[in-house]
RNA sequence: GCGAGAGUGGCGGAACUGGUAGACGCACUGGACUUAGGAUCCAGCUCUGGCGACAGAAUGGGAGUUCAAAUCUCCCCUCUCGCACCA
């Protein structure tokens, strides 16, 4: 072995070696116990940043550790490679978008590759790629039939900037998940989902998910968002018809004293026109429409509505209501009417002090009784019924019930059940996607492509518009096509695209057979591999990608494709790599590189000026607070930049990344590296301790418990929950207890197989973490296999028995003293020896003994 | 506003079911080796008082339960994240 270490003599040659020897390719093998380990792919944006080197690390180490426990594990990687990035890309750089994507995807994989990651690779799959997306579209297809897939016109959040929509959940606070900008409403025909479907199902499931962090499934059922309450039907006054309304307060109906629609509630226009308000109305609704999320959000509180002429009834106590138009009723929730309860409800007082309408008190607290006059803000607690007519004197929790039961036989309405979660809206205008296998023919309407013509193959030879509009609708040869089924030649081809999220919804399942090119997967290969045992991702991801995961494997279920209904066991949602963020007065947001260290404070490369060192945020490439993989590889090597993402933090918090804790990483290595060449030549030919304690004298036995100690930590931190950092400290611990024996100095056959247990120990368990040094270790102390073959270690109980115990001594609950006595002495030994104790005497100065309490063989507390 | 989580040395972070607070690492200080060292090795390192043994205080703040609280309960403060007119 080289005296130096030197990662970039040895990380590459291993990494050869790995692949020559086809080390982590697998095949399903029923007689073995699976594990299926998943990271979430990447979108192959140009270049690995932090945050998939966190992310691949921690899946890298579970997976050779589980190699190592002896599962045949899957530890897959590929493409998430459609996506609108590309098309910017492709504008800005004059290329195209496949060849923009397939050159990022050459340049990762290399990257990924010198990290060392045991990937198979020979299962890599890029989405954008016709036989990826053909089965995709073949669901698609079954979905159509089953009413899974439909199209409608709706109003959709629609991105200027991106020029596309958006579905419910890509919106963040009235702004563009990607871009930023604001989202306005637009009504377009466009493709859906029915994930509202499986609402009920989804909610259920998220209770049978212990594998899950709880953070993550309260967030999902947040968003689905399921409310139990009542459809209470409000006759219109002139003619026919009625308007439902979804509350979930119907014990309050009695109070309700207008009605409120969202303007774009189908009946709004209709029930003003010929009346005064008519005009009103229709300015109302046009300028609200024009305003866009954002702008919506910000005048939250800004409650306005106009009347829109008509009146309906109260089901209930036949009151004459007005109807308002309002903008804060949702039309994309409930039915997009809302029964208005200004004595209880919060948003309604508002509206009704800005427009005098009446205010009727139904609900009477216990304790303080309220007047509709003196009312300064809704009271929505509980209490007994008033102004209800037959309902007066209930408890307003038993007067839903009664109310309830009263509108189903009155046959206006009655017990109903509303959820949040909205169809997911698939359609995207863009190019770099895949086509939605349709075409729309003027006689037949719209007919699915035959099975046998797909994949509907997205043409490559296009280029983008200006504005990055996509091409499609006005490329012929895509979209001119005969109708398949009447033959009429005037048939067009849909041209919107797929959310890129469909194709993240099954990658999983096309990972067991990646090449299968019959089905979207080979039965067998998903019924042995699947479901994910383990899937790491980003909290990002918390709701889109993991929720439109759980409603395809559903869909895929009910298919018949699958057994299972969830997709992932167990989901570890990584924390974020955080790093300090500069700032020059003249140069703005400058990289760590830019603003370097002067004593305790750091200056602006550029200027000199002294630089202001904002707070520990999310690395991004916006605030320049990011650190290059590559550049931290070339200089440090794999090994020590995996180290420092494990050591740092445990997996689920933000990591705060530390030049000098990478140093540090990589001091330790080098420590091990010269440990291990130190002690090479007195360990040839010996073989490991395997003994327990027995007959062995300091400091060799205190060695060998401290390995066999280590083995168990590691083991249980790394196993029960992926905590490394202090799997590592441990390690670290080995170390330097072994590092207190001088080599050459006791030359004894014990003392040499003692310190080979022990550095072969230290080899084994760092392993998954830090793969090159230990292979290169371990290879020079002549094993032939290489690790990743070799089992993981097991420890001796009887190397761990201790013969002593250290026993704290406590008066009163404070530590005055210890002692050191023989393991196993009984509770009233230990009391005795305790009481006997000097400074316990002293402590307790001749106060009557009140109390002794002993805990185990590791305290005694003496209450005097 | 609602919901979830988190506050521990100069810093990142340890502390299993209440039982030695600060493992491990970084930074810092002193020393050794050295032409030199930002290399390596040894020692120290929560705060206050004391030469010292030692004593006292301390896990965001305040109360409480307990022989014993970073850990359990209640109130308050701060921060992070999610949802955001959800009827």
């Amino acid at each position: 072995m080289d005296e130096r270490y030197n990662p970039h003599e040895i990380e590459p040659r291993w990494q050869r070696r790995w692949e020559e020897e086809k080390l982590f390719r697998v095949e399903a093998d029923p007689g073995r116990p699976k594990y299926y380990l998943l990271e979430m792919f990447p979108y192959p944006s140009g270049n690995i940043h932090m945050g998939h080197v966190r992310n691949y690390t921690i899946g890298d180490v579970v997976a050779r550790y589980k190699r190592m426990q002896g599962f045949n594990v899957l530890h897959p990687m590929g493409w998430d490679a459609f996506g609108m990035p590309a098309e910017n890309a492709a504008i800005a750089n004059r290329t195209h978008p496949a060849r923009w994507t397939y050159a990022n995807i050459d340049t990762m994989r290399a990257q990924l590759k010198r990290l060392g990651f045991s990937y198979d690779w020979e299962r890599e799959i890029a989405t954008c790629r016709p036989e990826y997306y053909r089965w995709e579209q073949w669901l698609f297809l079954r979905m159509l039939e089953k009413g899974l897939a439909f199209r409608r016109e709706a109003y959709v959040n629609w991105c200027e900037s991106c020029q596309t929509v958006l579905a419910n959940e890509q919106v963040e606070a009235g702004q563009c998940w990607r871009c930023g900008r604001a989202v306005r409403q637009k009504k377009l025909w466009q493709w859906f989902f029915r994930i509202t479907h499986y609402a009920e199902d989804l909610l259920e499931y998220c209770d049978r998910l212990p594998g899950w962090p709880e953070k993550v499934l309260t967030m999902q059922k947040n968003w689905i968002g399921k409310s139990l309450g009542a459809e209470i039907r409000f006759p219109l006054e002139n003619g026919g018809g009625e308007i439902p309304v979804f509350t979930t307060r119907h014990d309050t109906v009695c109070g309700a004293t207008f009605l409120c629609l969202a303007p774009e509630h189908p009946q709004v226009l209709e029930l003003s026109r010929g009346t005064p308000q008519e005009a009103a109305v229709r300015e109302f609704v046009e300028r609200i429409s024009l305003q866009d999320r954002s702008a919506k959000a910000l005048e939250r509180y800004e409650k306005e509505g106009v009347f829109t002429g008509a009146w309906c009834r109260n089901p209930v106590n036949g009151r004459r209501m007005p109807i308002y138009t309002a903008n804060f009723a949702l039309m994309d929730y409930g039915t997009g009417a809302v029964m208005s309860v200004p004595a209880h409800d919060q948003r309604d007082f508002e509206f009704a002090r800005k427009y005098g309408l009446p205010v009727v008190i139904v609900v009477q607290p216990e304790d303080r009784p309220l007047s509709a006059e003196g009312l300064e803000e809704a009271y929505t607690g509980d209490g007994v019924l008033v102004n209800s007519g037959p309902f007066d004197g209930l408890p307003n929790r038993r007067a839903m019930e009664a109310i309830a039961d009263f509108l189903a036989r009155e046959g206006r309405g009655g017990r109903a059940v509303s959820f949040r979660l909205r169809d997911w809206g698939i359609s995207r205008q863009r190019y770099w996607g895949a086509p939605i296998p349709v075409i729309h023919c003027p006689r037949c309407g719209i007919v699915p492509v035959p099975e046998a013509e797909l994949p509907v193959v997205l043409p490559e030879d296009a280029d983008l518009l200006e504005g990055g509009r996509s091409p499609l609708p006005e490329l012929d040869a895509f979209r001119r096509v005969p109708c398949p089924a009447c033959g009429a030649e005037d048939a067009r081809r849909e041209t919107d695209t797929m959310d890129t999220f469909v194709e993240s919804s099954w990658y999983f399942e096309r990972f067991c057979s990646p090449d299968c090119t019959t089905a979207m997967f080979d039965r067998a290969a998903v019924d042995y591999w699947m479901p994910v045992d383990q899937y790491i991702g980003g909290v990002e991801h918390a709701i889109l990608h993991l929720l439109y995961s759980r409603f395809y494997t559903r869909v895929l279920r009910d298919e018949g494709l699958v057994a299972y209904k969830e997709p992932f066991t167990r989901l570890l949602t990584q924390g974020m790599v955080c790093h300090e963020t500069y700032h020059c007065p003249e140069h703005g947001h400058l990289f760590p590189a830019e603003a370097p260290l002067e004593g305790a404070s750091r200056r602006c490369a550029h200027c000199g000026r002294e630089v202001t060192i904002g707070r520990v945020e999310k690395m991004s490439k916006s605030k320049k607070n990011v650190v290059d993989p590559g550049a931290l590889v070339e200089r440090y090597g794999a090994d020590t930049t995996r180290l420092f993402c494990l050591f740092a933090a445990p997996p689920e918090k933000d990591l705060e990344w530390s030049e000098q804790g990478v140093e540090g990483g990589f001091r330790f290595l080098n420590r091990l590296w010269r440990l291990a060449a130190d002690w090479l030549p007195h360990l040839q030919g010996v073989s490991p301790y395997d003994g327990g304690l027995e007959g062995l004298e300091e400091p060799l036995r205190g060695l060998v418990r401290k390995t066999h100690e280590t083995i168990r930590k590691v083991t249980r931190d790394i196993e029960e929950r992926f905590h490394f950092n202090t799997a590592i400290s441990a390690v670290m611990e080995l170390v330097n207890t072994w590092s207190a024996i001088e080599p050459g100095k006791d030359s004894s056959p014990a003392c040499r197989a003692v310190v080979r247990l022990a550095l072969e120990t230290v080899v084994r368990l760092l392993a998954p973490i830090v793969p090159h040094i230990t292979e290169e270790i371990w290879s020079a102390l002549g094993q032939e296999q290489s690790l990743l073959l070799c089992r993981w270690p097991s420890y001796r109980e009887d190397a761990i028995e201790r013969e002593t115990a250290l026993v704290v001594l406590q008066v009163n609950g404070k530590l005055r003293s210890r002692m050191e006595v023989p393991a196993g002495l009984s509770e009233e030994e230990l009391r005795a020896r305790a009481l006997a104790d000097e400074t316990v005497q002293k402590f307790i100065a001749g106060k009557p003994v009140r109390k002794v309490v002993v805990v185990g063989q590791k305290l005694v507390n003496v209450v005097a």
